[in-house]
DNA sequence: ATATTTGCAAACATTTTGCAGAATC
DNA sequence: GATTCTGCAAAATGTTTGCAAATAT
């Protein structure tokens, strides 16, 4: 796995230092789409100097060789996603978590549009807003989009 | 329309104040996802004495309604758009536009997933990022998710 | 050996907040 | 007439930048 962030890095000119391995390999193991400040807490516990200068600057150079992907919510910060499987994101406006759910009928949607508009997709991004299945049985809605 | 502000303003308990009557027209009437400067813009043509902080303060509240979708895309400002027809949003990666189509399979998507994963959707967002229809004719790349 | 990168602190841009005067219901 | 809202300025937040010392190739 750090071998396929060394890999795209130097393939792309770009120095593999410590940092950036570990920044790429706390958000490719990460399964709940961390934001940049989690990243940092995350990296800090292996590299207790680093700065959340160089998680931005690292989050980056990864989303430009193709690792990772950006994802902005309101209300929130920015949040970062392993960009190698593409997949749905189940937001849930409750608790705030976001599961991932596949669906092969999205690229079918996705190529469609292209053709239609002519529009030359290189990426896509769904969400579904709601409430996930633990919130709907547990407690009543606290947080909504205000 | 502004009726349709105002209706969905008073039945929540706010008042209709031309401010946000004029927001709201502001963002159902136009077709390109304005940022929160851009209604202030717009907006202060009519009002010339508004302030940013309404608009922002209107913006939520429309949101809080239902009559407004916010969307955040990196690099850039949040972008607001009615939330009245639900579209995929072609985000142009060279121009920065952001067009809108029409797909009648994505409600499809989200009620197997929503089954699938027993979450319960209120709302979607799908975009789909690439080169639109004339910077592919025109000029080259200038401005990629660096 | 040298060009790149780190990490700090300061800059930046957007969004939010507190509050007195104004406007809506 | 009471409560809510506006608009200003100031605060808060997340993100970016400039630069000397450190590091990867």
């Amino acid at each position: 796995m750090d071998t396929a962030v060394i890999r795209a890095l130097r393939g792309r000119g770009y120095k593999a230092t410590p940092q950036r391995i570990a920044v790429g390999r706390v958000i490719l193991m990460s399964r709940d789409h961390p934001t940049a400040q989690a990243v940092y807490g995350e990296v800090k516990k292996i590299y207790p100097t680093v700065s959340l200068s160089t998680v931005y600057k690292t989050l980056k150079i990864l989303k430009e060789v193709g690792l990772v992907q950006e994802l902005n919510f309101p209300r929130d910060r920015t949040r970062f996603d392993s960009a190698i499987d593409p997949h749905i994101n189940l937001v849930c406006l409750n608790c705030g978590r976001i599961l991932d759910a596949e669906n092969s009928g999205i690229q079918e949607i996705v190529d469609w549009v292209s053709e239609e508009e002519n529009f030359a997709a290189t990426g896509h991004r769904f969400d579904i807003y709601g409430i996930c299945q633990s919130c709907s049985k547990g407690e009543p809605i606290n947080r909504r989009s205000e």
